[in-house]
This record gives C-alpha cells, structure tokens and sequence, in this order.
DNA sequence: TGAAATGTTAACCGAACGGCAACAAGATAC
DNA sequence: GTATCTTGTTGCCGTTCGGTTAACATTTCA
C-alpha cells in the first residue's frame, strides 16, 4: 500500500515518462512535488522499488523503470488507419499522399486511461463539443494549463482548464465566454485525470 | 539505455543522414553537439554502436549506418478504454462511473477509411481544429452538410462543408466567419471522403 | 506517548561528460 | 611511390552532476 506521497511521486514519473519517453532526474522529481531535499524523494523511489511499482537501474542517471502491472493481459492493440497527408482547412492546396499509416493504438492506449463523454458546451473554445469523447489520463496532480478532470468538495466533477494560482488557490476556467472561471481554495479540488486526447464520430 | 548525450549524439545523425543522405563525419558531429574533442563523440558513437543502434564501416570515412529498429508488432484491431459515463462541461454535476467500455475499433474502422491531419483553421466553428487528424470514409458522393474531402479542378483538396445547391451548383462552406465559401459547379469539384470521425491528441 | 510519514542537511562516491594528445589509417597532392 | 593532410581511434586526465546514505527534526495520528 502506497502513502500518499509515495502515490504523488508514481504519478509524477508515470506523468513525466508519457511526456519525455524518459525517466525524470530525482532533483526533476523532487521540484515536481515541490520537495527540496533529493535524499526524501529518494526515499519514496526505494519505497516504490521496495513494493514492486518500479524497477531501477542502479548507479545510472535517469535509470528508473516502471514495472508493467499487466493485470489485464490483452495483446498490445492497434488499430492502423492509412494516413494520407495533410489537407488545408484554410486556403486550398494540393492534397500530397503519405504512405505511412497512423496508429489508434499509440495515441490513446496507455496505463490508467478511460473515457468520458462530454456534455454540455462549456469547452467548445478549446473545440471539445457537447458528445465528444474524452480520453482521461488517470492521475491525482495536473500541470498549469492542463484540462483537468476535477472533482470539487467531493461531489461534483467538471472538466475545465486548470490554471494554479500564484496564492495556492486554483481556477477552474471553462472555454466559453458565457461561463464564468471558479476560484478555489485547492483542498476543495480533487483532480482526477488529464485529458490527452478527444474523439468524436459524425453519423 | 542511452545516456542523454548518446541519446543527442544518435539524434544528430539521424538528422544528418535525413538532410544529406550520407554520415555525418565524426568532426561534423562534435560541431553539431558543441563538443570540442573528437576523442569525446568517438566515445559516443562507440557506445551506440555496442548498443546496437548503429553500425559503422570499420576503417571508412562516414562509414556510420543506422540500423532499424522493427520492432514494430503487427496485428490490428480493438482497442478498448473503460469508459467512465458522462461529465458535464457547464455546469458541475455528479460524476457517475459507469463500468463500460468504449472500443475504438468500433467507432473508427471500416472499410476504405483513411486518415488526413488537418492543416489550419477552416473548420474551427465545426470544432475541428488545426493539428486533428479526421477519419475519412473514401466515396465518391456525399450529401448535403456533410463534411466532405473535395478536389477542385484535379488540384486541390479541402475539407469543407458541402451544400447542394438548387441550381446543381456545389458550395464548399468553411465554418469560419473569416474565410469565404466558394461556389462551383458540380464538374470541377470532386467528393474523395466524408469526415466520419474526427480525434486529437493533447501533448 | 510512540510509531509512521514527512522533510532537511551534509557527506560521499561514481557515472557522465569533456578535453588533450598521441597514434593509426585512408585520402589526396605531387 | 612518397609526402602530407584528413579522418578515425585510443588512452588518460580532471570536473561536474546525480544518486546514495546517514543523522536529525517536524508533523500526524492512533
């Protein structure tokens, strides 16, 4: 069983391993979770090598592994689509076939990952519609910016950008001009998840 | 595992070789890097050869060569993602998990279907923004309102929205205010796809 | 009150990095 | 062919940085 720290320090690496393809520095991972001594985060590590969530490369920099928990067992999926190219939505060009093929796969599988469907139009400025699909990255903490899962005083859940504020408060911030950014203080803000990626099908 | 130097070292000769279609030499490389000694990129392109990420002809100026790394599975097919029932982008409301799943197999392939990667910000009031990538149904007609991959006199390709006009006319329709809707006749504008899906991915 | 979780400081060690120099092997000029 | 230049190879050195460990302080909670 992980302590609470233990958990934020796993999701930051898995956080950092999905954005670098890299394993963070312990200093990188100490100043995500906004700790200043190296020697604690250092700690958390062995605890989480200790009880089987990561693996270690001793004596290398960046030599962190995550250990795949393949509870589930399916194959690797993909789903290849043929990619042919860019086309302007702007102006008009010419259409240059590409023979290369795009993987569903690699863009939306991935640890901890679900979906939602979205309802009502708060975030159309950032092009997410009323019956998308968002796909969530499952994880307790967000970046700045982010477009977060968030679930307020433990009951209501709202997908919004995320922006943290310089006095530790938070702001929920729709993308439509005909709704109004909430302020909070953090401890009554849960993040659930990240959104990293958005789907839609036309009938 | 590769050290970030070495990760450097194995990106600038990738470049390289895309930009000139021969090896870099290894003075080339230590400019490249910013690395005065040779001795230092020797040590580098060492280590990635004894990793296997590259060959060298022994004795041969630009005698470097990638080797590649299919490491590729094949075998398509679902991908599925739990799906966690609806959230409200308006207003805050209570999250209800729903234990379902969601199969993009399902909801993106068929037959003749290809992907295209928008380019610009035509579509952006259909909630399709530059950098998406949209999944094309290839046919030959479509209907009114559909969005539809059109070429126009053999040349150019666009993706607009498409209106049947009463006089036989085709009007390929932007939806965005700032760009103009043309209208053709039907035999210059030729239907190769209707969007039926559309995705994104957040970085 | 005592154990567990959290955090800090400091010291130590080795990996990663970079420079220098001597040498070997092709390539080029003559 | 020989001389010379370019390129590649190797060994050795020092510096910096990241990882490791230990000792100690603070907070939380049962």
């Amino acid at each position: 069983m992980l302590t609470e720290r233990q958990q934020d320090t796993l999701d930051f690496i898995r956080n950092y391993l999905n954005e670098h393809n890299k394993a963070p520095l312990i200093s990188e991972i100490s100043k995500g979770l906004g700790i200043v001594s190296q020697g604690t985060t250092h700690r958390y590590i062995q605890a989480l090598v200790d009880q089987g969530y990561i693996e270690r490369l001793v004596g290398r920099t960046r030599g962190l592994r995550l250990i795949d928990d393949n509870t589930e067992s399916d194959e690797t999926f993909s789903l290849k689509l043929p990619y042919m190219g860019k086309v302007a939505a702007g102006r008009l060009i010419e259409a240059v076939p590409d023979e290369s093929e795009i993987d569903l796969g690699d863009m939306f599988s991935g640890k901890d990952r679900f979906v939602l469907k979205v309802n009502g139009d708060s975030m159309i400025d950032k092009a997410i519609m009323s019956g998308d699909y968002v796909v969530m990255q499952a994880q307790l903490t967000a970046n700045h910016g982010d477009i977060v899962l968030a679930l307020v005083d433990f009951h209501d859940a709202t997908l919004k950008t995320l922006l943290i504020n310089d006095d530790g408060t938070l702001t929920l911030q729709p993308a439509n001009d005909n709704y109004d950014p909430v302020t909070l203080p953090a401890d009554r803000v849960m993040i659930q998840g990240v959104v990293v990626g958005q789907l839609r099908t036309y009938p």
